[in-house]
DNA sequence: ACTGGATACTTGAACTCTCAATCTCTATGC
DNA sequence: GCATAGAGATTGAGAGTTCAAGTATCCAGT
């Protein structure tokens, strides 16, 4: 190699004041909804916000239960974090494992009565919540608006080739 | 007491399904956003997404200093969570602590000629990431709008009232 | 069958965050 | 001047997350 093959380098395209200001305020909201959530939450309910979305998925699907890999990717995280959570709900008797029949290596987490029960208490004020943080506050055109931006960003975050770096399969 | 002061207890308004896929949208692209910059940060720069937005902070502020509460109040973030925080990067040697002449209970945070360093060679990659995840992919007008939606909710969750409960005074 | 590589999930350690308690110092009222 | 409430910040313990490594199983090719 005569020399060594270097990237470009070239400056990079910092942020606009006015992208700036976007950024800003999508990262404030994004924090501060996540802290209020999780708050209100492990109130309530005695969870943070993201067990609590597990619960609802496994309250959604069939026969309330979901294999570990495809919980993950309903909720967008690790098989790691997930494997952890599954742990902590099961010691409060919300969840339950169970092995799949058709493969041994796989696991079904399944929705427990007494985890319904919680969820079922829990989930007014959650909604009560979102609504207070989000929708009362947004007309139904800017509602629109921020669910067909984040949609574009939650596709582009999770691209369908193979070779992906999607938190489900790390 | 005659009896209990029971609360009404009206049916939930529950979510309709176009605020549903608002919702979801949201969480799954705030979920997948903050995991792939915590990522991308951690491996080029050592810090999580957090950390490198209060080296950022630092850097704008004049002498390159902030007060703890005024700081954590920039990153919306308690005063707790930010002093195990300046506890890390302090021993990065990216933070240094001063003490406020003017009140002897206050601290400054103050960005070192490493952390400026730091910042310097993490900024680029950094604002790549933020540009393909979410600005390369939306139009000027769906960034205006997901700028001012996210304003809303940020202000929103912020209340100027006294007793608000506000992460950085907490 | 058998073997190598992928898939499904778990584990433990290091790190981060939350919550409640603590400490010091400031400001207020008497 | 002095007591006391409040403000600014930190601490330690417990809970949650990440990362790398581990176990067990499945599958494709031979």
């Amino acid at each position: 190699m005569e020399y060594m093959n270097t990237a470009p380098a070239e400056e990079p395209r910092w942020l606009t004041d006015e992208e700036q200001r976007t950024w800003r305020a999508y990262m404030h909201a994004a924090t501060l909804l996540e802290d209020h959530l999780d708050r209100q939450l492990q109130r309530d309910a005695g969870m943070p916000h993201v067990y609590y979305g597990l619960l609802v998925q496994l309250a959604e699907a069939p026969r309330r239960r979901l294999r570990m890999t495809e919980l993950a990717m309903n909720a967008k995280i690790t098989r790691s974090r997930l494997s952890h959570a599954i742990a902590r709900l099961e010691k409060n008797g919300w969840v339950r494992r169970e092995d799949c029949p058709s493969d041994k290596r796989g696991q079904f987490a399944v929705l427990t009565d007494a985890g319904q029960e919680t969820l079922g208490k829990a989930a007014p004020g959650h909604v009560a919540a979102v609504r207070q943080a989000m929708f009362d506050r947004l007309t139904p055109e800017q509602q629109k608006a921020l669910g067909d931006a984040m949609l574009i960003i939650a596709e582009g975050l999770q691209p369908k080739e193979a070779g992906a770096d999607l938190p489900w399969l790390r």
